[in-house]
DNA sequence: TTGTATGCGTTATCAT
DNA sequence: ATGATAACGCATACAA
C-alpha cells in the first residue's frame, strides 16, 4: 500500500502539500495540485483511515447494535440505516445483540476501541452506563429513552389499535400474546392491547412467550390452541410469531378469518405473501432506519437539535386475516 | 478516554510495562503487574485499537459483504459469520452491495482503508482487480472462483435435484423461473433444472425475473400464471419468488399441490410456516456462514490449508407444495 | 504557496 | 525486570 510519503515522493513535493489536495484545506498551486492528483492516481493511494482515525480521533465509522437481524424487521432497519450512511460516506461495524446485555456491552467497547463516531442501538437497557457514559452520541432504534435520541415507534398505541380493530370485527374470545418480558416494544404492544380490552369489558386470554424465533413461534402457536381453543381473535406480539399462529390455525382446520382473525405486528416483508395475506400494524422499518441514521450524522456534525425523539406512525394494515367492517372508527 | 500513558503514570511504571502486561508479552513482575492491573481497571482503560492497528497494520476487524440482508437467506449467513467471528475476537464492517460492482468496490476500498484483516464477500465477479489485487484474505460466500477460497452450497445440483423431484411427482407443464441473470447461483439453479429436464424430453417454460425483491415477486408471479395458466409445476429461483408463486396460485383458485407443484431454493426460515408449507432445496445458510468463517480465520493465521473451496450440501426439503412419491430415487 | 516538525496511542527494539 | 524511544500514516501548527 502506498502511503502519504510515497506520493510526496512520487509527485516531488512535502507530505503537507498532498495532505492539502486531500482534504482541500489550505491553498495550494494549481500545477502542483495536478502533479500531486496524477501522482495519487498513479500509485493507487487512498489514504489510511486507521492513521487519520488515530490522529483525528475519530473514524468515519457507526456502531449498529440490532438484537437480531434474523428476525426479518431489523434487516429493514439496518438498510435504511446503512443508505443514509452511505450518503454520509460513513460505514458501519455491525452487531447482533441477542437482546443480552453483556453482548451490547462487548460491542460498546469495541465500537468506542475503534473511535466511531455515533453508535444506533436497539437496547432495552439505556439507562446503564454502558450508554449514560459514552461521549459519543447514541441514538436510540426501536427503542425509547426518556429525552434522549431515539426514534421508534408507538407500540403502545400500536397494541390498542389491534385491540380495537379485533373488536370492531366481532372477536369475543381473544388471546393476546405476550412476547419476551424484556423485550421493550414487545411488552408495550401487549399493554396497549390489554388496556383497551380490559377497558372494554372484553375476556381474553394471555399467551406468554419467550423469544421471537422461527423455531420457537410454532410451540407458543400449539400452546395456543390447545389451552384456549375456542379462541377467535389473536394479536400476535410480532409477524413471525403470527405466522406461526395462522399456519397452525390453517392445520387445525379453522378457516381464517372468519373463526379466528388474526392481527400481526411490524409488517414484515413476507406478510403479505401469505395466504391469507397478514392484517398487521405496520412499523415504517425502513424509514426508522433512516430516520436514526439522519439524527445520528446530525448530532454529530453538532446541530442543535429541537426535538431529539422521533416517534414514527403505526398503521393498521389491513388484509385477509380480518374479517370486514362496513363503518370505520378510531 | 484514558490512554496508555495514564496508566502508566497511574501505576508508576512506564508504557513499555503496561503494554507487556497487557499483551502478555515478556516477562513482569508480579507486583508490578498487580500495580498495572489496578490502575487499568481504576481508569477504565481499554486499548485504543486504532493506534494498535496502526502500529501492526491490521486490525481486528474483517469485511463482510453480502448482496442485501433485506433477503432473508442472506441474514442467516451474517449470523453464521458473526458468531465464529465473534468466538475469535473479530468485529465485522458490513455492507451490502446489491449485486453492484460499483458498490463493491466502494466497500472493498473501505475494508482496506480499515486495515480489515480479511474480507468475506459475496459477489458476481470474483475475477475482478478488485479481488485479485487485494493483498489480504479472501473467502467467497455463496459464490465460487475456481481455486480461490469459497464457500458455496452446488447450485447446479440442487437444480437438478428439483427437477428430478418435481418430475417424480408427476408434473408435466413445468415453469422453471430464471433469476436474475448476473447472479450467479441463480443461473446455476437454473441451468441444473434445465439439464434435467432436457434430458428427460420434459417440455418446459421459463419465466425471466430480474430481482428478488419481495415486491417484485407478485410481478413474475403474475407473469408466470398468466403466460402459462396450464402449469402444473413451477421450479422457483428461491424462497421469496416461490412464496409468492405460493400466493398467486392459491389466489387464482389453484389447488396445491394437487393442481400445481412448487419447489423452491434456500430454504429461509418461513418456507416452514407457509401453508401449504413450502417444498424447497435446501442451502445450510448459517452453517455456510460459519464455514467462511472458520475459513478465513485460518487463511488470517497463515495455516497452510488443503482445500480452500468448501462445498455444503443442498438438501431436498420435502414438504407440502410437493406431491408424495411411493418410492424414492435420486 | 510550500515545507518541517510534532503528536495521535500503540508495540517493539534496544538499553539498562 | 523495566525504561526510553522509534515507528506506524496522517493532519496540522508554525516557519519559510
Amino acid at each position: 500500500m502506498a502511503t502519504i510519503r510515497d506520493v510526496a515522493k512520487h509527485a516531488g513535493v512535502s507530505v503537507a502539500t498532498v495532505s492539502r489536495v486531500l482534504n482541500e484545506t489550505g491553498y495550494v498551486h494549481e500545477d502542483t495540485r495536478k502533479k500531486v492528483e496524477t501522482a495519487i492516481s498513479e500509485l493507487h493511494y487512498t489514504p489510511n483511515e486507521v492513521a487519520r482515525s488515530l490522529y483525528k480521533r475519530k473514524s468515519r465509522l457507526i456502531g449498529l447494535l440490532l438484537p437480531d437481524i434474523t428476525n426479518p424487521f431489523f434487516p429493514e432497519l439496518a438498510r435504511g440505516v446503512e443508505d443514509q450512511m452511505q450518503e454520509n460516506d460513513l460505514r458501519i461495524i455491525f452487531g447482533n445483540s441477542d437482546e443480552n446485555l453483556k453482548k451490547e456491552k462487548d460491542y460498546i467497547q469495541t465500537f468506542v476501541q475503534n473511535n466511531v463516531v455515533g453508535v444506533i442501538a436497539s437496547t432495552n437497557d439505556p439507562d446503564t452506563d454502558t450508554y449514560r457514559k459514552l461521549n459519543i452520541p447514541v441514538v436510540f432504534l426501536d427503542r425509547t429513552a426518556d429525552n434522549r435520541p431515539s426514534v421508534y415507534a408507538d407500540g403502545r398505541e400500536g397494541g390498542r389499535i389491534a385491540a380495537h380493530e379485533m373488536i370492531a370485527r366481532g372477536s369475543r374470545q381473544i388471546t393476546v400474546m405476550q412476547g419476551p418480558k424484556h423485550i421493550r416494544p414487545a411488552q408495550d404492544r401487549y399493554q396497549g392491547a390489554v388496556d383497551v380490552l380490559r377497558d372494554q369489558g372484553i375476556t381474553f386470554n394471555v399467551i406468554k412467550t419467550s423469544s421471537f424465533s422461527f423455531t420457537e413461534a410454532g410451540t407458543w402457536a400449539k400452546e395456543l390452541f390447545e389451552q384456549h381453543p375456542d379462541t377467535d381473535g389473536v394479536i400476535a406480539s410480532n409477524d413471525i410469531v403470527a405466522t406461526a399462529v395462522l399456519h397452525e390455525a390453517l392445520r387445525l382446520g379453522k378457516k381464517v378469518p372468519e373463526d379466528v382473525q388474526i392481527i400481526g405486528f411490524d409488517d414484515i416483508p413476507l406478510s403479505s405473501l401469505l395466504t391469507p395475506s397478514l392484517t398487521t400494524i405496520r412499523q415504517p422499518a425502513y424509514d426508522m432506519g433512516r430516520a436514526a441514521a439522519g439524527l445520528l450524522i446530525r448530532l454529530i456534525d453538532n446541530e442543535n437539535i429541537d426535538h431529539n425523539t422521533i416517534q414514527m406512525p403505526v398503521t393498521f394494515t389491513e388484509r385477509e386475516t380480518t374479517r370486514k367492517v362496513e363503518q370505520q372508527h378510531g
